[in-house]
RNA sequence: GCCGGGGUAGCUCAGUGGAAGAGCGCAACACUCAUAACGUUGAGGUCGUGGGAUCGUUCCCCACCCCCGGCACCA
């Protein structure tokens, strides 16, 4: 590698190291990520397997660097709809939530997530940090007692908000009345944080990402906020955590649930690990921005702790165009993807096909067309000429690569880390792959398999081929770990020695 | 209705005031190390519609049409 190469080389990589640090951390080398905690009334789905597998790329990028990271995810297990589905399946409550925690905890071998928390809200140690948090709230002032409305079907037996309503109706039940319910909730003062959180979003650009969903919780917040309900009748709905010293309140689900971001670090009592961990990074679906970014925030300011310190939002999975729901019926299970196809596939399906900020598409046609095109016929088919020509010449020792070869490296490394820096993981990959029609070229060009008479061009065209095959391998590692590590297996390149042997297929032809 | 984002190749999308791009799909050619893989070449677009400013616009300005998201208790 040329010296001007070099420099330019340490150059990228350092501005790319700065940013990231805009972006995380600022502590020692300490770095924490949450996703939202799925509520437990239905099966894991293949969109929050997206939000789970970015967060898992986001946290592997983050120890790559070398940083102690903290990476968290869980299950909401309170509320109304858990009580009731609980009662309509004849399950005692506690049992119903367990199963589903366990289910929810399953994804962890079915994707190869490698977070390190997995949080109840029916944990003992969170309910009392909701607690906690709760006094500390209504210590500064911001938790008071007042009537509040509710509208209620007398058909659907249950109480409805105004965006479920169709002309002022139940769409179920157009005929019928709504009833006027007035019950004594607690609220939370969020009126009063309206200019604290517009500071907030002035004060970091980054603060949500993308920048359209900053926009959106700005104008949110600037139209004016509504102190919200966070309390419910524990005679009316008992499973929620006990409001401190009022028996006849729990928590709404909300109050509670949020505080899993930092009960998780051991908040209150583990003072030192939650000051090592927290600000943290959270990521949501787009319909989260609002709790994530303004009605947690407002939380955080009341209890006076800091700010979270970026949240990331992204978009939702259509099913062949088509909205995901239950009703349709085209609800794609992860589970039942990733017996089918295997987890690395089901990984760089999410990663690569579906768009970083916006909403995606999942269809079997497009995931077997991504499976073949790319890691078949791209990664797979390259891996296994590459095995099969440098068997013959292997061990041997490593040369210095091309300059040009070299060059592409480094192009490839620079859009790489630009990136994931800003999370557009589906462009990294994209680039990659570059790489791989890059080596698949140069062996096409240089024709290794007309040489078996001269090893010393084999072993040249060997050496660079392992370059560029290792500069992919450590490029999809936190996006596909296993699949680089069975690369490792059979194209070992060390800074002194290139050992190839080959196995079997990565990724077999789908017929 | 108000606010925001979009309409570019069959599909998914990138892009620039100065001769329209990528990937996939399709066709032809070439190759045989490799998973009927890989490579090369090619076909295919009045860059939503109509005006305007400009020597010149897909790009700037105006109007209109269409699509998507947000406009409070959706875990």
């Amino acid at each position: 590698m040329s010296a001007e190469l070099m420099s330019s080389c340490v150059r990228h990589s350092l501005d790319c190291q700065q940013f990231m640090n805009e972006t995380t951390d600022k502590k020692s080398g300490a770095f924490y990520i949450t996703t939202t905690l799925p509520y437990v009334n239905a099966d894991p789905h293949i969109g929050f397997a997206l939000e789970i597998v970015k967060a898992d790329v986001i946290a592997r990028l983050h120890r790559a660097r070398g940083e102690e990271v903290v990476f968290n995810t869980g299950t909401d297990e309170h509320g109304v709809k858990i009580w009731r589905k609980a009662l309509d399946e004849k399950k005692d409550t506690q049992a119903y939530v367990d199963e589903y925690a366990a289910k929810f905890d399953r994804l962890k071998s079915a994707l190869n997530l490698s977070y390190t928390h997995f949080i109840r809200t029916t944990d003992v140690h969170h309910k009392a940090a909701a607690q906690e948090f709760w006094r500390r709230c209504d210590k500064a002032g911001d938790i008071y007692k007042k009537n509040y409305r509710v509208k209620y079907c007398v058909g659907c037996e249950l109480e409805k908000t105004e965006s479920e309503l169709v002309d002022g109706a139940c769409p179920i039940h157009p005929n019928l009345t709504l009833e006027i319910i007035e019950e004594e909730n607690y609220f939370f003062r969020f009126s009063r944080y309206q200019e604290p959180l517009l500071e907030l979003y002035a004060a970091d650009a980054a603060l949500v990402v993308p920048e359209h969903r900053l926009n959106e919780i700005r104008r949110f917040v600037s139209d004016g906020l509504q102190d919200f309900s966070i309390s419910r009748l524990k005679a009316k709905m008992p499973w929620g955590v006990a409001v401190p010293d009022d028996p006849d309140h729990v928590m709404y689900v909300w109050f509670d649930a949020l505080v899993n971001y930092i009960s998780t670090l051991g908040w209150p009592e583990d003072e030192k690990n939650f000051r090592r961990f927290w600000p943290g990074m959270q990521i949501a679906g787009k319909d989260n921005l609002r709790q994530q970014s303004a009605m947690w925030q407002a939380m955080l300011m009341s209890a006076d702790l800091p700010n979270s310190r970026q949240i990331l939002i992204q978009g939702f999975i259509t099913v062949e165009g088509a909205k995901m729901s239950k009703s349709a019926g085209n609800v794609v299970d992860p589970f039942a993807l990733v017996d089918k196809y295997g987890t690395d596939a089901v990984r760089y399906y999410l990663l690569r096909e579906i768009p970083a900020y916006e909403d995606g598409d999942f269809s079997y046609e497009k995931f077997e067309a991504r499976y073949n095109g790319d890691l078949a016929n791209g990664l797979g088919n390259l891996i296994a000429r590459v095995a099969t020509l440098g068997e013959k010449v292997s061990p041997m020792p490593q040369i210095a690569p091309d300059d040009a070869i070299a060059r592409e490296i480094a192009r490839v490394r620079e859009a790489y880390e630009k990136t994931c820096a800003e999370f557009r993981f589906s462009e990294a990959l994209g680039a990659v792959w570059e790489l791989i029609a890059t080596a698949d070229k140069y062996i096409n060009d240089t024709k290794p398999w007309t040489l078996k008479d001269d090893p010393a061009a084999l072993r040249k065209i060997i050496a660079n081929a392992g370059i560029l095959v290792d500069a992919i391998r450590e490029f999809i590692t936190p996006f596909i770990p296993e699949t680089a590590d069975k690369v490792r297996e059979q194209i070992i390149v060390d800074d002194d020695t290139v050992k190839i042997q080959k196995r079997g297929n990565l990724f077999p032809r789908l017929p």
